[in-house]
DNA sequence: ATGGTGGTGGAACCA
């Protein structure tokens, strides 16, 4: 099974570059964050169109949006809301087989590496203990689960451009990382690409809008992950990071698809 | 220290 998780900063004015990533990569089930689009608005044909006649959406006006895209019906849905909102990050469904796969969007978190200063920083800590609590109380480790998404937290060294210019940049500060660190270790979670890329080596999976050239400088930040519950761990078989979709004509994303193989 | 770009929606907010 090839799971693909991708931030598509809204899916309809990328829905091309969703059915290129479809041909070009055959996932069987997609994962997407920041859809930007309401249930009802959802384009959901081209994507049926293409196999993957079955969607599972939780989306809202403008912001966030998540959503499981399949090409095989799946046995349960679920939604989960986290710190009193309705903002759309976090979508469950259990494929057959048995595995609960997850799609989330951990908040950006804003500038300033601060919640007493900063309330939207102070929210994506609450996010992340929050949800740590919710796989420690919810979930057993005996559970086939795989969570895939952009959790805006880039934990390792080597997943930043620069370790040292990045500790007080919001998505590697040590509060963060201590604290995916800590969600990661509540039940056991495998990073399923580090399974397979030493953590000297740097690995990407983001770059801003805003460099001139993003490959040049190639300034970018690992923040979106896919993780395995125990079970999982033997199962996994490969992984790739789609780095050639930053640059996408003719509007790419500033994230690119992860994808991982499992052989399930 | 600052500003750089992009999506939504039609100003201001979010990333």
């Amino acid at each position: 099974m090839r799971i693909a998780t991708w931030n598509i900063n809204s899916v309809r004015m990328r829905m091309e570059l969703l059915l290129r990533l479809i041909d070009e990569a055959q996932p069987d089930v997609i994962c997407l964050q920041e859809t930007k689009v309401v249930d009802a608005d959802f384009p959901f044909a081209p994507l049926a169109e293409k196999g993957f006649t079955h969607a599972h959406v939780h989306g809202m006006k403008s912001y966030n949006g998540v959503a499981i895209l399949a090409k095989q019906p799946f046995v349960s849905r679920d939604v989960q809301h986290w710190c009193n909102k309705q903002d759309c990050r976090h979508a469950i469904a259990e494929l057959p087989g048995g595995i609960e796969l997850h799609s989330v969007y951990i908040p950006a978190g804003g500038d300033i590496p601060d919640p007493e200063q900063n309330d939207k920083f102070a929210h994506k800590l609450q996010f992340v203990d929050e949800m740590t609590e919710w796989w420690a109380t919810k979930r057993s480790p005996e559970r086939r689960m795989v969570m895939v998404g952009d959790l805006n937290i880039a934990p390792l060294e080597h997943d930043v451009w620069s370790h040292k210019e990045l500790l007080k940049i919001v998505s590697h500060t040590p509060i963060e990382v201590e604290k995916l660190t800590a969600m990661q270790s509540s039940i056991g979670w495998v990073d399923a690409v580090r399974h397979f890329v030493p953590p000297d080596q740097k690995l990407y999976t983001w770059w801003s809008y805003r460099a001139k050239d993003w490959a040049a400088s190639d300034r970018g930040r690992r923040l979106d992950h896919v993780w395995v519950t125990p079970p999982l761990k033997d199962s996994l078989k490969g992984y790739q990071i789609l780095r050639d979709a930053r640059g996408w004509e003719p509007k790419p994303s500033d994230h690119v698809p992860v994808i991982v193989d499992l052989d399930v």
